[in-house]
DNA sequence: CCGTCTATGTCCAACTAGTGAACTCTAAGC
DNA sequence: GCTTAGAGTTCACTAGTTGGACATAGACGG
């Protein structure tokens, strides 16, 4: 760290080296340490002793002086992270440690009209009975990883304008959790978490290029190219609901006209059916009447997807991701969906770039952003936060 | 190389962390050196004798004992790198150094029906000459970068179906010139390189993500995201020409209907005007008469730049680049036509997202492409080569 | 014109960290 | 019970970086 380029870094690096391919792994040996990292056995048995005099890394079956195979493992306390996510309606929050195991995960229901700081107050308060429940230590946690539904300006971490939780307009959400909790907190939004959280654990392993589009009030895409998230020089990528589908279409609310918005979201596709269905409907009940059989809300979904699958046929000619991930309370209607994106998608992107595209549901659902938040934390550390002794306890007290 | 993390893969790091330091700063003393790379002034003098040793790099003022300030600089023939651009009616080639400096550079007309046999046989002569012109040494040449006009297959390296050049599809470029040359050969096409060539030389300087919108008889743009151009997982990201902009506009050669290039590229433009202002008229042409006046010729082009501008905002709502660069024949119209798009971009665009955006000339004109073919040799050879041995004639006869 | 001062580059001894080879240990197979 | 093979450790060695001592040369002031 304070000199780049010379032996230590080189050891900090084999050390992250070493932690990563246990990770990966779950679980390795000393022997196939040294044969997936190229590293020397020698050197491998000096970083293992080291790691597990840190705390950071468990030798499983013998602890004297066995020969068979000794499994090493991160050691599950070595450190947790925390994931909080701000929705519309809830705030969840989940608890993983640095094995990307997720301990525990607790979701309560959030009052739109409730102040910023009445949100922070009620984070707080299920991070640390999550953490009591869970049974870790305090002090363990290396990091917090948030996301709030509305745009944060990259550089200030300000929440911009948000229709969807008026009162909050101007926060600054990482400060206000990195005081209650007094570990660093990365934010960002629920689209881009979701992104994030699907590509780890849902639809999108396997896969480094992913774009994830949720349509809940309103419609918008994550996207994370080569495994990272994509924000865009302005912070703002990943604003598929305004691209504009029809100039002579509906007003939206970001003031131009035709937005993919205003035949996607929930706020303008609701009306449509109101006449017919009654006032008090959500977008969920519209999928569930769908999946029923009720041929109106049948049609409105599928001319949802339809619209979807044009926005999306943009964004594969202009990004040719290898996956489209859809998620919010549409993503339940499946097929019902589905079907009508790819159809549009077939029908306008260029057909090299659609034949190697798979649209496909999220497989997390609502926890998609929390789980993204999550490996928000993890990402953000690095492998090397929890080498640094900071976390571990390591470091005994020579200085 | 062979041990991934151990020290001699250290020292080449450092190696290559001062051959990056001194291309950067053009020429440093070894006491700066030492100070930007963070390395010991110790280490930075080993490092500098080998590198002078294997010729790399050069130390400029005393040779023997001196003390004040030696400047240590990348020797100029310790490698160089040649572009060569197949354009729609050009072949393009430059050759430069190591140092990020072209030292030839030569365009001729290249005849559209030959074939691609004939074009490789031409390119290869230029290259020859061009070679003998700046007198350096033939077994220098470290790569050479090609570029295409049409979509490369990124696995097989195969030209794709293109319309421009009949006779070329299901070659293998990349093959063809290493075969001829005897060294690496790196194939993009042209919007890309023309993309990159903006961002090392001309408007793109000082940014890290930029679209670069080339018009031509079709519309593409090119993608630089951190630096690096983005290619997307199959290979056809940037396809900005088959946007649909009106579902029911005039049919695209690609088989849709309404996309950018049917309101755009010079194939569908020039008809409009061939009525009025004869048939024989090239987009040059058309541009010309705009900039001195003529109505016709003006009205069009702002119209093309409208329809840009649409297909610019829906990019920049996408991705967000911080530039967008216009490139080819149209980028010559200036105002005339981006005043035109910024228009488009400042409606269509989510306000967050145009207000950062930058819509700029290319500053290269038509060598955009192939000094984005340089850099493209440059980046792909990566600054390790030049440390091998392989070139500069290091690594005496010792094995 | 000369002494002093300072920054530059080089040399050397010390130290850090990785490696191959030898060695110890365990469990399995005969 | 003996052998064998794989696992992990120890040790002497080597590669490579570093801090400090040293030589050098130009700038500055007298």
């Amino acid at each position: 760290m304070e000199t780049p380029g010379s032996q230590s870094s080189l050891h900090r690096a084999n050390l992250e080296r070493v932690v990563r391919a246990v990770r990966l792994a779950g679980s390795l040996t000393q022997a196939e340490i040294a044969r997936t990292t190229g590293l020397s056995a020698a050197t491998v048995s000096n970083i293992v002793r080291e790691l597990k005099d840190g705390g950071t890394v468990e030798v499983t079956p013998t602890s004297a002086g066995g020969r068979r195979a000794r499994a090493v493992s991160l050691s599950g306390d070595a450190g947790i992270v925390i994931g909080v996510d701000f929705g519309h309606t809830h705030l969840r929050v989940a608890v993983g440690n640095l094995a990307h195991q997720v301990l525990a995960e607790e979701s309560e229901p959030l009052d739109v009209d409730a102040s910023s700081t009445q949100g922070f107050d009620r984070a707080e308060e299920l991070v640390n009975r999550l953490i009591a429940a869970t049974g870790v230590d305090e002090s363990k946690i290396a990091g917090v990883g948030l996301g709030v539904p509305g745009p944060i300006d990259g550089e200030s971490g300000t929440l911009g304008s948000t229709a969807i939780l008026p009162g909050w307009t101007g926060s600054k959400p990482a400060e206000e959790m990195r005081g209650r909790l007094g570990v660093p907190v990365h934010v960002d939004n629920d689209a881009n978490l979701g992104a994030l959280g699907e590509l780890v654990w849902g639809s999108g392993r396997g896969v480094r290029d992913l774009a994830y589009i949720k349509v809940a009030s309103g419609v918008g895409a994550g996207l994370v190219i080569d495994g990272k998230i994509y924000r865009g020089p302005g912070g703002t990528a990943g604003e598929i609901g305004h691209i504009t589908l029809d100039e002579s279409g509906p007003v939206c609310r970001c003031g131009n006209r035709g937005c993919l918005e205003t035949f996607a979201a929930a706020r303008y596709v609701l009306p449509l059916l109101q006449s017919s269905h009654g006032t008090d409907l959500t977008m969920e009940g519209v999928v569930r009447l769908a999946r029923d059989g009720d041929p109106g809300c049948r049609r409105v979904i599928a001319d949802v997807g339809r619209h979807i699958g044009s926005g999306v046929a943009n964004l594969c000619n202009l990004l040719n991701p290898s996956r489209v991930v859809l998620g919010g309370d549409l993503a339940e209607a499946g097929e019902l969906v589905l079907g009508p994106i790819r159809e549009s998608v077939g029908r306008y992107a260029i057909p090299s770039a659609a034949r190697q595209l798979s649209v496909l549901p999220g497989a997390l659902g609502g926890r998609a952003e929390v789980l993204g938040a999550l490996a928000l934390a993890l990402s953000e550390m690095g492998d090397s936060t929890l080498l640094d002794g900071t976390l571990s306890a390591a470091t005994p007290a020579f200085t």
